[in-house]
DNA sequence: TAGGCCATCTGGTCCT
DNA sequence: AGGACCAGATGGCCTA
């Protein structure tokens, strides 16, 4: 079990090392080396489009969410959402077609009450996939990656991956301070703080979240992404 | 054009 | 019974 390579900006294209650089000096100075890299290659390029454009910022928690689906393009899964009573719901015909004759899922409910049951628990689950979102955004505001207008926002699963590394860093600071703490305490005679562990505060090996998880590399962008095997992606959990 | 990312719908399962 | 959660399917948008 080896750990994966500790985020070599080789693992990035050129333009991830761009990104790299683009990122703010703050964010840049207080991210390890591995993780700073890891958010080059997570934060995907330049201008997408924004939420609002997709329309999925729409109505968020709390809203009544008015039959109006994030304004997706025309003809695609939200013009099936049946929140627009206008025309037949092509999503309801093809689930009744996906499951055929007699097939009927929710048992003896009269088609029309089948119909508003199952648009009740699509603005519901609706609902809940945007506070999922609000939640994510808040993750990423508090994430130091590089919140400038150029640098795309961070995808969803790369928002994990590097909270989970930011995390992780931190805690591995903090763990730093009180060692640096202690020693002051302790007075300048003693050689080194931790024996087994010298005071490097802000040398690479100390810093750095994620050597300590050794594990398998992950043959996919895992490995690219932070260096480090991750339950969120599949690949890494695949097989030993 | 392929691949990545995303929103939405949907049915199933579990919980209250 | 109703709601929350989850995962699969589908299709659109965007970038390399």
């Amino acid at each position: 079990m080896s750990a994966c390579p500790p985020s070599e900006p080789s693992g990035l294209g050129g333009a991830a090392m761009a990104e790299l650089k683009s990122l703010s000096g703050d964010a840049y100075l207080a991210l390890s080396h591995g993780y700073v890299a890891a958010a080059a290659g997570l934060a995907y390029g330049a201008a997408r489009g924004t939420e609002a454009a997709r329309g999925y910022g729409a109505p968020g928690p709390g809203s009544d969410l008015p039959e109006a689906p994030a304004p997706r393009a025309p003809g695609a899964a939200a013009e099936s959402s049946g929140e627009q009573s206008g025309d037949e719901d092509y999503a309801f015909e093809q689930r009744r077609r996906r499951r055929g004759p007699g097939g009927a899922a929710d048992g003896r409910r009269r088609p029309r009450e089948q119909r508003s049951l199952r648009l009740s628990i699509n603005a519901r689950e609706r609902r809940r996939m945007h506070d999922l979102n609000d939640a994510l955004d808040g993750l990423r505001a508090v994430i130091p990656y590089a919140h400038s207008p150029s640098v795309r926002k961070l995808s969803k699963i790369a928002t994990l991956l590097l909270a989970k590394n930011y995390i992780l860093m931190q805690a591995q600071a903090l763990d730093e301070m009180r060692r640096l703490v202690a020693y002051l305490n302790q007075g300048p005679g003693l050689a080194t703080p931790v024996a087994a562990a010298p005071l490097t505060p802000f040398a690479q090996a100390a810093v750095y979240p994620f050597s300590a998880s050794a594990a398998l590399p992950c043959p996919d962008k895992c490995a690219a992404f932070s260096g480090t095997p991750s339950a969120l992606c599949k690949h890494c959990n695949e097989k030993p």
